[in-house]
Order: C-alpha cells, then sequence, then structure tokens
DNA sequence: TTATATTACGTACATTTTACGGAATGTTTT
DNA sequence: AAAACATTCCGTAAAATGTACGTAATATAA
C-alpha cells in the first residue's frame, strides 16, 4: 500500500477488510552477535516511534494474521509467534486518536469517525528472528525504522513501552519452555552459539558447563558426532533441537510443575 | 437487560454502546468443600452451554469491562481476574453465527448483518470464587445455569472447551505464583483450609508438611497466634495472606525463575 | 614447536524438593 | 476421670536439582 489512493481507500473504507478496534502488534525481536534489539518504525502520522502493527482481516483466523503481518513487514515465514496479552486499558486504547491531525500531516480529508482512529486494543505477540536476515519493509504510514537495543528503548506511542516490557519479561521467562529460538539459530548449531543467545535474551551470564547440562538435561537439544570447522580454534561440536520435544513444547510447554 | 424491548435494541444498536467483534468471556472457577466447577450458562438462542460473556463498551478499559462483567452475573466485586489467551482461530470465530435461527427462537426481527452475530474474537479471563456465596444472575439470552465439576464438562458452544481447559491448566500453573485463592479464602484461614484448596485445584494430594512450609518459605502466608475452634478436634492455627506479597505478586509474580 | 583462543568435561557443595512417622490437642463417649 | 477418636502439628533424612569452579583438549597461526 503506497500509493495516496490506495492509502486513502484503506482509511476510508478499510473497516470493510479489517476488524476495527483490533490491532496486532508483534513486537520482534532481533538477534544477531550477541546483540538483542527490537524492530521499531517511525509512524509519521502519529510523529513517533512504535511498533509495527497490522489488522485482522475479517474472515482470517487470529494466529494467521500475526504470522501475515509479520511477514509483510520482514519476509519471514513460519516463525515462532508466541502471544503473551492483549492491552485494552491504557487511556490511548481507551480514548482513540484524532483524525484531523492525522489527516493534515498527509493532506487527505479523514472524516472524524474514520475506523482507524477509533479506539483500538492491541493484541501482542513476540518472535524472535536474526535481524541481519531481514529486510524491513515501511509503507505509506512508516517511513522510517531501526533495530532498536533493548536498553535503549526511546519513548515509544500510546502504552507501547509497556508492551515492549512484558514482551522481554516473557520472553525470558519462556526461555526454557517454549521453542523461542528455534527459527534462529541453524537447523545445527553449537553449544557457544546457542549459549550467547541465552546470555544475550537473559542479560547475564550463565554458567557454560552448567548450561549444556541444563538443556540437553531438559531433552531440549542433542548432542550430534560432527563438529564445525571454526578457524583457528578447536572445533565445537554441533547440537540439534530435539524435534519431538519441541513440537511438545508448542503444545503445552516443555516443563510442567504443577 | 430483561424486556424485549430493551433486547431488541440491543441486538439492533448495541455496536453504538459496545465493541463490536470482541467479547469477554471468563471462566469463572467456583470452590466449595473440595469441589472445583465453573460456572455454565444454557444460551437459549445457540441452544446450548456455554460460559457466561459480555461485550466491552466504547470507553471502557479492558480490565473494568471483566470486573463488571463478572459483577453482572455474579454480584461480586474486588475479584481476582486473570487474564490468559484471547482466542480467534477457531471457525467459529472466524465465521460468526447466524442471525436468522436466533431470531426464530425468540420471535424478533434481526438483520442478518447485525453486529451480534459477526465474528467474535473472545478475551479470556479466569476467577476463583466460592460459589455458595454467589447467586447467578440469568437474562433474556440464558435461561439456566449450572455449577459444573471440572472433570465433566459437557460440549460447550464455539471452541469453549478448549478455553476452559487452557483456564484450567493456567490457573494450576500459576497457583504458587498469583494471589489466586485470594477473594476465596476468609481472610483468616487454616493450613488444611488453603491445603484442601489447593489440592482441589491442581486434582492431586499435596504432603500436608511440605505444603505448609512451601507456601510459607514463598512468603505468601504468614501464621498468625490464633486459633480456630473447630468441634470435636485440635484447634488449628490460623494464617494470613502476606498482604505485600501478594500485591507484588499481583503486578510481577511471586517466583521469579530467571 | 609454541602460543593463543577456544571448546569440553567432571566433581564437590549448597539448595530445594520429596518422603515419611509420631506426638499433641479438643471433643465425645464410657 | 479416662479412653477413644479425628484431626492438627512438627522435624529429619534422602533424593534431586542447581551452582560453583579448574583443567585438559584442540585447531590454527606464529
Amino acid at each position: 500500500m503506497n500509493s495516496e489512493e490506495d492509502v486513502a481507500d484503506f482509511v476510508k473504507n478499510g473497516h470493510q477488510q479489517y476488524l476495527p478496534h483490533i490491532s496486532i502488534d508483534p513486537v520482534i525481536f532481533g538477534y544477531h552477535d550477541q546483540q538483542l534489539k527490537i524492530l521499531l518504525l517511525k509512524w509519521v502520522g502519529l510523529n513517533g516511534w512504535g511498533l509495527p502493527g497490522g489488522f485482522i482481516r475479517r474472515r482470517e483466523p487470529l494466529s494467521r494474521a500475526v504470522h501475515r503481518v509479520l511477514q509483510e513487514r520482514t519476509g519471514l515465514d513460519d516463525v515462532f509467534l508466541q502471544q503473551f496479552h492483549i492491552f485494552g486499558d491504557s487511556p490511548y486504547r481507551v480514548q482513540g486518536q484524532r483524525a484531523s491531525e492525522f489527516a493534515e500531516k498527509y493532506g487527505l480529508t479523514v472524516d472524524d469517525d474514520s475506523w482507524l482512529f477509533e479506539r483500538t486494543l492491541s493484541v501482542s505477540y513476540f518472535a524472535l528472528v536474526d535481524y541481519v536476515k531481514v529486510s524491513v519493509r515501511t509503507d505509506f504510514f512508516t517511513n522510517e525504522y531501526q533495530w532498536c537495543d533493548v536498553s535503549a528503548i526511546p519513548p515509544l506511542l500510546f502504552d507501547q513501552n509497556e508492551v515492549v516490557e512484558k514482551a522481554l519479561t516473557t520472553l525470558r521467562l519462556q526461555l526454557y519452555h517454549q521453542p523461542i529460538g528455534y527459527n534462529l539459530l541453524p537447523e545445527k548449531f553449537t553449544l557457544p552459539e546457542i549459549h550467547r543467545l541465552y546470555e544475550t535474551i537473559l542479560g547475564k551470564e550463565l554458567d557454560q558447563r552448567n548450561f549444556s547440562k541444563k538443556l540437553v538435561g531438559l531433552g531440549l537439544i542433542r548432542k550430534l558426532d560432527e563438529r564445525r570447522a571454526i578457524g583457528p580454534h578447536r572445533s565445537p561440536f554441533l547440537y540439534q533441537f530435539e524435534k519431538e520435544a519441541y513440537e511438545n513444547a508448542l503444545k503445552q510447554g516443555i516443563v510442567h510443575t504443577y
């Protein structure tokens, strides 16, 4: 959607195609090289940084909608997405926005009761991807993007700082229970690789020896009989995710503590 | 809402007052006397048992909406409610309902595009209450109710069996992390009381000695210097919830495992 | 051959969870 | 008053889990 015509139509008639009052705003964590970032977009009409977002098509299952939104933004398919909350309490989510400001900015005529500016609840998911493999697409509403380190998130639109915080908390809590890194690491990876990933996500050091014991003990990964050549050092063994365990995890979580 | 006039207006114009496409369907667990039940309503228009439900007012924060819905159904205030999922994948949630059947049943004229019969996502919460203290209110749409044992849930409307299952799983998972029994037990309660509560919810025996150690150890409850007379037996000591710990739990969960 | 950076692995200690038996107590019955 | 009964109360040992930590192996480059 990039022509002004399309946009005007979207603003005016989008509610015929999409459900009003509900947006999907995935927190897309990007990991690479011991850095954990999130994808932020500069929303022109709202004049600030915020999460990528999208709407649900009238006849589209919710989970398919999230995958589509992620796909549209990042080009990625088959990413593990985890729903973690629906936000509907913040004043911003109760009052809706003023259409007029937005209209001015774009030089569009926008009715004050346009569906786009009505109150919107936000269904929140998070995903974890490799940000160097992603080519982000911006559009008419978003003219800029950044991968922003999680330790330096600027003030975001609406209540989205809270959303990001909760996403991060949930990501960390579920790290040993959900197949979070599944689509991030290569099919065969080394212990140091997954070790660095976990350390980065949790923001703290994990004892390397205990870490491998734990992951193997939980049945999450399995050691292979191959190594990878990594230049001037000892070749590390390769590991694989235990597919069955992970598929179980997808449904019910790996660790059951009741 | 019980007069036919009100109902006709609700069906026709409810979307002026409520957000369409989103319902709130709390799973209300009722505990009493070592029985764990859930509140089910017989939905006349849909001809089946289902969860109590309600809609969000246009300018009403989400969490206030749930509390209101619960209040309207049960008369209870200040109940701990925990959001656990939003459902939007089931075919029933993607296609919407047929208005005509409903109209027939009630002898109302209902437009096929009435907001009420459009696709609806369900924001799900659970609560835990004492079901003998609740007087359930039915209304025009629901002419019957039952407190149904969790071990014998009948086929429910839409995807609500899945909803209930997930509610139960979440309830059990969070039992040691959220102030779930807070509004259920009296302010001062005995160890056997809370012990039986936990056993019933988890559906298994918990060693009585380890149980008290655990709860006190977690800082959830504190032993008082009083006892309660319970007839022909040794008088048990009374305990209280640790208010601060519980208020913390409300925000972030008590046990932090990352 | 040596230096260097990295991976690999095992063992002792602390903490948490689990298992389990026996003494104390408030009434009712004899 | 004593005995019987149903219940509450407590502590300790064993097992499992989590934490801390040092040293040997290895792949290249110098």
